[in-house]
DNA sequence: CTAGGGTTAG
């Protein structure tokens, strides 16, 4: 708006910025007429009684129609400056005006919420010194702390409000439970909870929702579900909460089930955006592509293809589902790549074994003006390591911090351990953990412990150990990975020993699971599965590809990776593991040459290494597997990895 | 005597 002539030459008293006839107005009225400086607040210290009745405001002075109230206001939300703040603030102490609640409800929004004008400390401090506070003032001081660097005072106010007895709002409950998150009370946020019930908003959904988050983030599923199961109408985003939790707590089958459960007559939401993007992060751990794919053309079909995060989602998921040439294709189509899609495709990349391709990629980003950043050189890291390119993984590693300015973490550390290990340079690995800046941990040990064993380094492996052990965070993989150590060594006294010492631990193996998709549908298998309905076919099936891959050449290593640590006392001559059982029902259940997409949580033992390559061969199918950290492509008797040999 | 809410990429 222009501003009318006569202002012209005070205009320059005002502070910049002044956009509205009123605000300038009362701030050039204000410099006239005002000789206080800016006010010192009231000491907070000083707390008052409850009040025993109502607020005593004086409705005979403010109530009549007072045009400088509603100057006051639009003046208060037009400020752009601090000083005009200040000025404002001297004004309403003088016109006693700081106790209007309207007043000062805009006053403190503007001072307590993001914005040009925000200052936390000024807030509080004007805060204590309202007399009578209402519900809207303390929402607008607990969203505010919800967003600040110290959640922790939102829950104080919130129980200072319960102690005035000031009634609460939904709101008021919605922001104290984002404070709770954001350091995770659950205990707070139990008690919000226990007042929700008391304060009569039990089927308030938006507030549901947030409590949901609340024991979402908490790692409280069960109470997650229980609050979902109330929530009278569930919107998308209640669904979409509801998948997140489900994703956090890894039960990404679940979350997938969900897409269809929410579209049915009995719900009828439609799947958004968000929901699509927390899918496909399910697909990618479930190695779900089929799946994935559905969701990728609902994404089409609804028009969201433009959208970077889900783009590159798609890119990720695709990947990690080693399904490499269709995340290029989506990486391709992407316009404006960010720093998350070359990631994205750099890491796939590197996953799949195509260590020079993430080099090259990695450069033709550079020469773009894309700035690497943390999680880029973790890719590029991870692509040296899998490819063996040693030399290359070191000069990365160099210019990461001197040329980038970005210092390593431990996922980097990681990879350069991962990366002199593999390459049987072990002592130089050693020699990084124990110097680098940062604590080891237990990852990092168990990685190279993984190299020894790829090395036979036997009196490494032991100290390695002694440092889990110290860590307290040894498990029974890490023992497994010893064992094997030993029985390559020939050290047959040593394996007694660790079997001796994990059974007075009672040390449980994590059990190995695999997942294969058959007709978007995910088939989980463990170790010796019973539970799958068509698992007397599936057998029958194993024991029929066995003899086929004997015929072959394929050899049981006897002395192999010792998954199941009891088999032999069991008396078992060889136990089904999961990736076993999952290709059989792969070879059940699909047309012959379907590729098969295993994926399993363990690192995938050389037996059944031998055994895949042999089976890609005589089967004459492809086998993409993805062990827990990358992806293993069999074809015709040999695999795309370098690890086995 | 009134501002304001929940999910989210590598």
């Amino acid at each position: 708006m222009a501003l009318p002539l006569f202002f012209h030459n005070r205009w320059l008293l005002a502070p910049p910025n002044l956009h509205s006839l009123e605000s300038s107005f009362i701030a050039i009225h204000l410099l006239h007429h005002t000789t206080a400086t800016a006010p010192q607040p009231h000491n907070p210290t000083e707390e008052d009684e409850p009040p025993s009745k109502l607020p005593p405001f004086h409705h005979t002075e403010h109530n009549q129609p007072t045009p400088i109230k509603e100057l006051l206001i639009s003046a208060i939300k037009s400020a752009s400056h601090k000083t005009h703040l200040l000025q404002l603030h001297a004004h309403m102490l003088r016109t006693s005006l700081v106790q209007h609640p309207a007043v000062s409800l805009h006053f403190l929004y503007r001072v307590a919420l993001s914005g040009p004008l925000q200052d936390h400390s000024y807030s509080h401090r004007f805060f204590h010194t309202i007399t009578y506070p209402f519900v809207s003032h303390y929402n607008t001081m607990i969203r505010a702390s919800s967003m600040s660097d110290s959640p922790q005072k939102g829950l104080f106010l919130y129980r200072d409000m319960r102690r005035r007895s000031v009634s609460a709002d939904p709101l008021t409950s919605t922001f104290v439970i984002k404070c709770c998150i954001r350091f995770l009370c659950l205990f707070g946020g139990a008690q919000v909870h226990c007042n929700v019930f008391k304060d009569g908003h039990q089927s308030d959904s938006l507030l549901l929702t947030s409590l949901m988050d609340l024991y979402s983030q908490c790692q409280q599923c069960r109470d997650a579900c229980k609050v979902f199961d109330e929530i009278p109408h569930r919107d998308t985003i209640a669904w979409n909460v509801m998948i997140s939790c489900l994703i956090r707590d890894k039960r990404s089958r679940d979350a997938l089930s969900l897409f269809d459960v929410m579209q049915n007559s009995k719900y009828e939401c439609e799947p958004d955006d968000v929901t699509c993007l927390l899918l496909l992060q399910a697909c990618a751990h479930l190695n779900a592509l089929e799946f994935g794919e559905r969701i990728h053309r609902y994404i089409l079909e609804r028009g969201y293809g433009a959208a970077l995060n889900l783009s590159n989602s798609l890119i990720s998921m695709y990947s990690r589902c080693g399904s490499l040439d269709k995340a290029y294709e989506v990486f391709k189509g992407t316009c404006n790549k960010s720093v998350v899609s070359w990631s994205a495709m750099i890491s796939g990349l590197a996953a799949n074994g195509y260590g020079r391709e993430a080099i090259e990629a990695f450069e033709e980003m550079q020469r773009l003006g894309i700035r690497p950043d943390d999680q880029t050189f973790t890719g590029v890291l991870s692509a040296c390591s899998h490819s063996g390119l040693v030399d290359v993984g070191i000069s990365v590693f160099d210019r990461m911090s001197r040329e980038f300015g970005i210092t390593p973490t431990i996922h980097h550390y990681g990879c350069m351990v991962d990366l002199l290990g593999r390459a049987g340079l072990l002592g130089k690995a050693y020699q990084l953990i124990t110097s680098m800046p940062v604590r080891p941990d237990s990852t990092i040990w168990r990685t190279l412990l993984g190299a020894c064993r790829i090395h036979g380094a036997v009196m490494l492996g032991e100290r390695v150990i002694e440092h889990l052990i110290e860590l307290k965070a040894q498990e029974a993989g890490d023992y497994v990975l010893l064992l094997n150590i030993y029985s390559s060594a020939g050290h047959w006294d040593k394996v007694a020993e660790v079997r001796k010492l994990m059974k007075e631990k009672s040390i449980q193996t994590t059990p190995g699971c695999s997942t294969i998709e058959v007709k978007g549908i995910i088939h989980e298998f463990v170790v010796d599965d019973v539970l799958h309905p068509r698992k007397g076919e599936i057998y029958e099936k194993l024991d029929e590809i066995n003899k086929q891959l004997k015929i072959a050449g394929y050899v049981v290593e006897p002395s192999s990776e010792l998954h199941k640590i009891d088999d032999k006392e069991k008396g078992y001559v060889l136990s089904y593991h999961s990736e076993k059982l999952a290709i059989a029902f792969g070879v059940l259940a699909t047309p012959q040459g379907t590729t098969l997409r295993v994926a399993n949580n363990l690192r995938l033992c050389i037996d059944c290494h031998n055994f895949l390559k042999t089976f890609s061969w005589v089967y004459n199918r492809d086998v993409v597997l993805r062990d827990h950290n990358r992806f293993h492509h069999f074809r015709g008797g040999r695999c795309s990895c370098n690890d086995y040999w």
